[in-house]
Formats: structure tokens, sequence, C-alpha cells
DNA sequence: GAGCACTGC
């Protein structure tokens, strides 16, 4: 195969930002660790780019209600903004500066390394709060950074969230689910708390959106009038060249392998890190490179590939920071996992395929739809970004510089990537509005509003789960409680409604086990696979899958809890399960605050099954003759996925419940447990009844 | 007979 042809942009590169911000940042070095490790933290810290915009930061920070900070990773907005503010008063009177984070990691790191540079044990000045982890004191916290579900959380508790003077929420443009609901609510708190101030850190592309969702200057000829500001901080990143193709390619995998072998052999030595979008594509591109390396000459340069992805066991997935073997070439072959949650040093060249696998909620069919999408402008420029982290990179893009949204207005190319709210089922997140007095959820001024088809399907949901009244108004206690346990509204009916089918034991196993994931672990292919699967079959329950759960959880608890060798051998993944045991632990205290009594169903499965039926009875179908499902709901054609029991089995009934359905390659339902028909029109008989013999589903 | 990107309470 013929290299392929990359043009390389001059000084003065058309289209993406990313040139223009690498431009502007080109005469700016970063100062290495070591040559500051004889500093003190104070010498150090005054050091970052973002020192220079101090007092800017904290005059905007007094003259206008929201400060929009843009500034790339490393520049030192997580931890320093919130320590300036300390500084400068903002934590006086008891008041406390909070900094939310979209991922747990993030809130616990940011932390740590303030805490240090504050000479604050953590948990005392500096702290922080994400689930199951509180170390924040409620009297001496300063500055507490946690997970945007967390401060979202407290609003429950503390609806004007009055201890924080300053709320500064970071990374929002991910536009995660809940930095989108805080994003609203805190619009909303400002109108009653004026002196509330508010710091939303984004990337320079969606800046504007920001500024233009929070000004409420809205004609803006009078720019003094602005309550909302933009203020861009200077990066410590290094310059990234980026290449793109000069004709699209029909197949990206091909291309990356063969870009791979392309840098390997013309470029200097660093590591590689190729975007591309599954597990499957990336065994399969790695066993690609393995097959080409064969055919090198042994005298040829050295070349390591590795895979990263979610789903890869910890100790694979440890392998990827190992320094490689002296003159050796580490690739990393990663999904998007790459792009913000793990970050690798030392990489200087980035492939990217430039698409993502994006699940889209279909509020027509109720199914989730995973497909591969292309990525965002944002996107690409946060994966080219990840070359210039320790020095100057380069970044190659597998697709034409004419496809960008901006050369081209009719681009597939999206300029950033459609908000976690308007592609989701929003029924848990309209509960939670609603049990913080938001009753007309409609009128939320969401910062992109979710279409009208998805609400509407919400609500449906939640007044047959019986959350909501006919007028809309959550429903005491249900409802009420339904919005405050940590669980989707399905399984949070069915963990409330335990105490009626006397199963609440079983019922809080069953809930802590399907909120977390990848509980058994099954290796890619060929005889390892048959082999996690034949160990399965000891949990194996021909009721299906949420008893395999359930049995799978009782076998830990007896043998595994402190036994990472017995997880092993019965290929169960021992920090998913043991996460499992805390979830327990937190629904049972929700169950005691209710006064909803626990007792064993002792065995007697049909109660348990029942109890399922209570809150999945709208996600019920049947088998046909040729062994496929047809759902009760839209009469679609369903399918078991693979990683079910129900796989390989046939319903006794006929009928089962299922908690999901994921379109891929087809419509697969997934954790499935057999039930009766009749329990369906006995238990949801506003849903169903029996006509001319058969299920009918009310319209 | 065939497979899930990633977060969060």
């Amino acid at each position: 195969m013929p290299p392929l042809q990359f043009w390389k942009p001059g000084a003065a590169a058309p289209g993406s930002s990313l040139d223009r911000e690498s431009e502007a940042e080109g005469s700016l070095l970063p100062v290495a660790a070591a040559k500051n490790a004889h500093l003190s933290i104070d010498a150090q810290r005054q050091r970052l780019p973002i020192y220079k915009h101090r007092e800017k930061l904290l005059w905007c920070v007094e003259k206008y209600k929201v400060v929009i900070v843009v500034g790339q990773t490393g520049c030192g907005k997580s931890t320093q903004i919130p320590q300036y503010l300390h500084e400068a008063g903002w934590t006086s009177q008891n008041h406390v500066v909070a900094c939310t984070q979209p991922r747990r990691v993030a809130a616990t790191s940011v932390a740590t390394r303030v805490a240090e540079e504050v000479g604050s044990v953590l948990g005392d000045e500096v702290g922080y709060t994400i689930r199951f982890e509180d170390l924040s004191s409620p009297t001496r916290t300063k500055i507490k950074y946690m997970t945007d579900g967390m401060l979202f959380r407290e609003t429950m508790m503390d609806p004007l969230l009055s201890k924080y003077s300053v709320i500064m929420i970071d990374e929002a443009h991910e536009r995660g689910a809940y930095t989108d609901l805080l994003l609203g609510l805190v619009k909303k708190i400002m109108r009653k708390r004026p002196e509330l101030r508010v710091i939303i850190s984004s990337a320079t592309i969606d800046a504007e959106d920001f500024l233009e969702y929070f000004n409420t200057n809205a004609d803006g000829t009078d720019r003094a009038q602005d309550d909302a500001v933009i203020v861009s901080l200077e990066g410590r990143m290094f310059p990234v060249e980026v290449c793109y193709l000069k004709e699209p390619c029909a197949d990206y995998a091909e291309a990356a392998v063969q870009t791979v072998f392309d840098i390997h052999m013309k470029e200097p030595p660093g590591d590689v890190l190729v975007f591309l979008t599954g597990r499957e594509e990336i065994d399969q591109v790695i066993q690609q490179v393995s097959d080409r390396l064969q055919s090198l000459p042994s005298a040829a340069p050295k070349l390591l590939p590795l895979p990263l992805y979610a789903t890869l066991p910890p100790e694979e997935q440890e392998l990827i920071f190992d320094p490689p073997p002296r003159d050796t070439r580490k690739v990393i072959f990663s999904t998007n996992i790459a792009e913000a949650s793990v970050t690798i040093d030392g990489i200087k060249y980035v492939v990217d395929c430039g698409f993502v696998k994006l699940k889209t909620f279909n509020p027509r069919t109720c199914m989730d739809v995973l497909t591969i999408t292309p990525c965002s402008l944002a996107s690409a420029n946060q994966r080219a970004g990840r070359a210039g982290r320790t020095s100057a990179g380069k970044c190659f893009r597998l697709y034409p510089s004419s496809i960008l949204p901006t050369h081209n207005p009719r681009s597939p190319m999206p300029i950033t990537t459609p908000p976690e709210l308007v592609r989701s089922d929003i029924s848990l997140y309209l509960l939670q509005l609603k049990a913080l007095g938001i009753d007309n959820v409609a009128k939320f001024d969401f910062m992109s509003p979710p279409p009208s088809e998805m609400m509407i399907r919400a609500l449906e949901f939640l007044y047959c789960l019986k959350a909501i009244d006919d007028e809309g108004r959550l429903t005491r206690p249900m409802g009420e409680r339904m919005a405050e346990v940590p669980l989707d509204p399905m399984m949070a009916a069915i963990l409330l409604n335990s105490h009626a089918f006397r199963c609440g034991e079983e019922i809080l196993t069953i809930a802590a086990m399907t909120s977390v994931q990848n509980v058994f672990i099954t290796a890619e292919g060929g005889t390892k696979a048959t082999m996690a699967e034949l160990e399965r079959r000891k949990f194996t329950a021909e009721e299906g899958d949420h008893l395999t759960l359930l049995n799978a959880y009782n076998a830990f608890a007896r043998y595994g809890t402190k036994d990472k060798q017995w997880c092993g051998n019965h290929r169960i993944n021992f920090k998913a399960v043991s996460r499992a045991a805390s979830i327990r632990k937190q629904l049972k205290k929700y169950l005691d605050r209710f006064e909803i009594p626990v007792v064993s169903c002792e065995g007697d499965a049909v109660r348990l099954r029942k109890c399922l039926v209570s809150g999945y009875f709208k996600n019920a179908a049947r088998m046909l003759p040729d062994g496929t499902y047809r759902s009760a709901r839209e009469g679609a054609i369903l399918h078991v996925h693979p990683s079910s029991v129900m796989f390989t089995r046939q319903p006794s009934t006929g009928w089962v419940i299922y908690h999901e359905v994921i379109e891929t390659t087809k419509s697969f339902m997934r954790d499935l447990t057999v039930v009766d028909e009749d329990w369906l029109v006995e238990l949801a008989p506003h849903f169903y009844t029996f006509k001319g013999g058969g299920l009918k589903k009310h319209l």
C-alpha cells in the first residue's frame, strides 16, 4: 500500500481553532517540573501561566455574576481559581467555594493537589465529596471539590445552595446531564441570590453559547450592562501540528494501521495514541498491526501496540502507563476513554479516525441506539491536544480538511457533541427536577431543551410508575422517595415496592448489581470466552439474569469479599461487585429512613419476579416461534443480547421483562427475567388488559 | 446464534 498523503497546513492554517490556539501559545514555554523542584509552592504557583490573570479574574468575579473561563487543560484553572477566590475573601463568613467536576477521579485528584498547595489536610480546609466518600468538613472546609451529580443532589437539601459564595462548574463543555441541570438551577438561583457568583470553565468553541445563555443583557447594545463575561487564559500546552488526508478514506481502520507504520518509519521517536470507536475494532486493528510487524526486517525499529478501553481488565489497562522497552515505540489504540477520562503522558503523535460511538435515545421506539458517528470538531480538537502535553506534537486526522464544519456548512461533522440531556431518556432527571419543586419542567430554562417528544415520553413513564399524578405533580410518598433514591425510576419503584412482595433483601442486591457494569469478566474470542461462560453457569438461574446476578452476589458475599483470587477464578469483576456492595449498603439506608421493612423472600422466586414486574412492566416481550421476541409496548422485534443467560435458553412461560434495549446491529434486550403473562395484567392493570385471549396494551 | 463509547447519584 502506498503511504497515505497528508496535507500539512502552513503557519496560517485554515479552519480549526486548534491551529490558531497553538500559534498563540507558540512562544509560551512551560516550565519543566524538575527545574521547579527547588522552588517553594508559592513560587511554583506564581510561575503558572494563569497567575498573570489572577487580578483580572478576581476583578471579573466582583463585577460580573457569571465568568466564563476559557483555557486549555493544564493551564491550572481547576486548581488555582478556587484558591484565588479563597485568598481574596470569598470564603469568609462561613462561605464555601465549590468546584464541580464531571468525574470522580478528577474531583479527588484535584482536591488532593490543592490541599497540598494550601497546606491543608485533605478534608479540612480543602475537601471533596463524591458518592460514598465525603472528605469535607461542614464547618472547616472552604474549598470543596465535588462531582456535579453531588452538587445537584445537595440542591434537594438546600435549594438555594446558600453556603456557597462561588460555584465553579468545570469542564462544562462536556455537557453531561448533571452539568446541564446545574447550569439551569444555578441560573434560577442567581435570580434569588444576586450575590452568588458562577464560574463556567469551557472550551473555546462553546464559550459564546454559555455567554448567550447567562447574559441577561439580551440586546447587547450597551456592553456595560452585561452581567456575564468571557476570560481567556493562556494554556501550558505545546503546539500541535495538525495534518489531514488529501482524500477521504474508505476504511479508517486500514488508514489507521497505515498511518501508524508511516509514523513509525518516518517520524522521530515518541509514543502514538490512536483514537478508534470500539473494543472489537481495536482488537482487530491490533491484530493487523501485529501481523504486519512480522513481515518487518528484524533490524527495524520496534513497536509495541496496546489496547485501551473501559471493559479491559484493570491489569491490562495499567500496561499503557509503563514505559516501553528500550528503542520501542509505544502505540496505544484507544476508544474515547483517552479523550478526557484517561490521560497518558509522553504522547507525541495522535491519529484520529474522526468517529465516535454515541448512545442516543429514540423516544419513538423507547430504545437506546448505539451508533458510530462523526465526532465533533470540539472532540477532534481535544483529541489533537493529547499530543501536546509534554512536548510539541503532531496529529494525523484520517479525513480531509474540507469536511470540517468551519469549511463546509453541510459538513457531517458537528461543531460540538449534542449534550447528554437531549439524547437520553430524561425521566429520572424530570423526576428529580419535580422533587426540587419545579413542577412545570417544560418551562425549566434548559441551555439546550430536550425535544418535546422526549419530555412527553418521560412524563408518561413517570405517570405509569405512579411517581406523578394526572396533573403532573409528584406523588407522596412514592414519587418523592423515587426521586431521592439513587436509582433509575423503574428500579426505584421496584425497590420501594419490595416490602409488598416481602423480598427487600434480594431486591436490594439486584438493584445494586444492575447499577454496576461488567459484573462478569468476558475475555475476547475463542476458548477463553467459553471458559468465562462456563464459570458463570455456576451462578446461572433458569429464571434469568436478575436472579443470576443475585446468585453471583451471594456467592461473592460468602467467599469473595476479601478474596480477589476467588473472584478471578469465578470470572467475577472484583471492583464492580465491591462497588455493588457499597451501593447495596447505601440503598439499605434509604429503606431504613423510609421505615420500609427489609425481609428475605426465603427462596420464593415468584415473589421476587413479581416485584420486578411491578417496575419493569412496560418492558415486556413475548417469544415468537422463530426464537426472536416481540415487545408488548410497541410490537417491535427484539433479540436477546448474547451476554444474557437467556441467550441460550427459552422462557418456560414465553414471556420476559427486560431492563433496557440497545440497538446496534439489531435491537438487543439486556438483563432479562422470565415472567408470567398473568402477572403483567395483575400488577399493571392500568397498562395492560386481556382482550380476546391475548395481552393488550392500553393506548 | 453473536457482542457496550463514556460518565454520575
